[in-house]
DNA sequence: TTGTATGCGTTATCAC
DNA sequence: GTGATAACGCATACAA
């Protein structure tokens, strides 16, 4: 051709004009006259060559902006730099309020690392998620809210060479990295808040659907056997409780029964504003008829000035960050195992029973069911 | 075929032993007996080979749980069914409560197309974002939110062949797709609102660091010119805002004029509660001495009970991820604008001022040079 | 129907 | 210091 002895800027030109695609080191190559080795050479292992042609690779990276393909240099180096994380809950809506909290830990610690989110937004709405879905080499390690793997999908992803990290989930195998919260203590000091409030007949209203509410659950039953309260099998329903309506029918049912309870805790703050308004739809006051106590601390909770157990969302993802740091740089599954604390936050939804018996203006019968007070 | 099955297990227990790494498709290829290109062609090409081939390969790559290299293969395609998403408020905390309703319509949107977010999570917490960060191949398009780029940078990213599409931001290239709401409808029924109610001295409260927010301080000046009250220059003060404390100090400087106004209508609803708590903790009554009015109905404003304009942050979600599919499908940047309604939501922080004058304990309005009280 | 060969863009290992 | 070149794992056009 004519222009083989053009000059590298009229080159530039000419790659600039016939590329729809990006530049790649190729492009720069030849426009600073170099090979790629070097250029290559320049732009990462900064130090063995000399400046002239460091500054002719730089500039024209730089002219034409050019900008290494990240998969190819995945591909080169086997390390992508991104972390996948798998939140089922992003679908859900005001019942999980904590999830930006988390991911906003999650972001804070991995910018630390410069590392990226590649969040699972593929995953069907129903049905557990296949494990070889975080194993297509898009991602150095996997941070996994609960509900989307199946305990055996859990085992088959630990099993091979993924670090992976799971939040919120106690049934795991043990060699599984995982940030937990102390939903134990959480509920005991709640149950003990209330015990010392005067309540005796306290009730719990929660779905089970993840460790968290059922570890809830069982704590709750251990509270109040911890103080000689023996819960009645309708305090604590073993619902479905996934939509706001759900609340209301649960809240019928539990205030259907004979022996009404004089404070309810709930699994969470969703569940607890739910039945915040279950119950002043049904002419009951709160916290003077019956006391409401949540869980999570979400922003909600504070408008609402709800009592409730504060965890730290945030630095449980701050805290998932590092372990998957810790993963890649070499640590065990077992030493990176965390279950962070908790703290109770009385609010205005608790406050002593009225003396014993249930208040004078309660319903005297519920219409369900027949039952009466 | 006995025969066959002995054959292939044995070695499929080599393959397994052998490798710390994934297997390949060179593995299910020697496992199965066959080509790398029969795997490929049985995996990707359905109908073309037989049906013991095909048996032979699929069966060797479930049971060496194959899993093709995602990197490679969007290498090989040059689509990589990612989306990136930037959102630099994942960083901030209650002022932006529409984050997770927007990434959630993102990720409903997007599932529907089986496509993944990648998050950008490694931008600095100041600064602007380098433009070519989108362009490093990990993405087929990507979604902006307001904050991270400068109009420069989306002029070169617009320029580049990137599918772009921005949310929540007017000032953009004609060329680039955009999700908008319509705020300044949202603000003029706000005004509409408070007028009708009586309100005559009316405040606007919100920083200004966004199109969103310049948009609806811009229709707030509109409507009160439209209604000829002519807004006191302190009344529509210009702050940063930036944090819970600001929104104090600002209601100080409003509370300090000699006239004061009887409504506030706020940039956004961290605002609104935020003049809410200040107001409350300096003695007024909302909405008795003041009336206070949000944007954005985001969860805190329905548990504060606050009047304000719902923005549809989900569908603004959807509607983008929507848009990227129209972009990866070959339509044009124009054709993918959409300015969605808003509608506002009246609640109790707005009410009719007391009577005409400023309430008793309200210092007494001055008038000042031509404004009109 | 199946196998072979090529290329994607980059890094890294070697010669020079 | 710098420049060839192999290799990464896959899809695909083409040959058999």
């Amino acid at each position: 051709m004519v222009y083989d002895d053009e000059l590298s800027s009229s080159i530039l030109c000419k790659v600039a004009l016939s590329v729809a695609r990006h530049p790649t080191i190729n492009d720069v190559a030849r426009a600073a006259g170099v090979s790629v080795g070097t250029v290559s050479n320049v732009l990462n292992r900064k130090g063995r060559h000399s400046d002239a042609t460091r500054a002719k690779v730089i500039r024209a990276a730089a002219s034409m902006h050019y900008r290494p393909n990240a998969l190819i240099r995945s591909l080169q180096t086997g390390t992508t730099n991104t972390i996948g994380v798998f939140t089922w809950r992003v679908y859900l809506g005001a019942w999980h309020d904590m999830t930006l909290d988390l991911l906003r830990g999650i972001s804070k610690g991995l910018a630390e690392t410069s590392r990226d989110v590649l969040l699972y937004a593929r995953h069907p709405h129903e049905g557990d998620v296949d494990p070889g879905y975080f194993l297509d080499g898009r991602v150095d390690a996997a941070i996994l809210a609960p509900g989307g793997l199946s305990p055996e999908g859990l085992e088959q992803l630990a099993s091979s060479s993924l670090p992976v990290v799971t939040l919120y989930q106690s049934r795991i195998p043990a060699s599984v990295a995982s940030v937990r919260i102390d939903n134990a203590s959480g509920i005991h000091a709640t149950v003990e808040h209330l015990v010392k409030l005067g309540h005796r007949r306290i009730a719990f209203l929660s779905p089970a659907y993840s460790d968290d509410f059922c570890e809830r659950r069982q704590a709750y039953l251990d509270a109040m056997e911890r103080h000689d309260l023996a819960p009645r099998a309708e305090w604590a329903p073993l619902g479905e409780l996934e939509r706001e309506g759900d609340a209301g029918e649960m809240m019928d049912y539990m205030l259907g029964t004979r022996v009404l309870p004089t404070a309810i805790v709930c699994g969470n703050d969703g569940v607890a504003i739910a039945a915040l308004r279950a119950l002043r739809e049904r002419g009951f006051a709160v916290p003077q008829d019956l006391s409401v106590a949540g869980f999570d601390d979400s922003a909600a909770a504070q408008s609402e000035d709800l009592t409730t157990v504060r965890q730290p969302a945030e630095e449980v993802g701050m805290t998932a960050a590092r372990f998957v740091e810790a993963l890649l740089c070499g640590a065990r599954g077992e030493e990176c195992r965390a279950v962070l604390p908790v703290q109770l936050i009385t609010r205005g939804t608790t406050a002593s029973p009225r003396d014993g018996r249930a208040s004078a203006h309660m319903p005297l019968a519920v219409p369900m069911k027949g039952a009466s007070v």
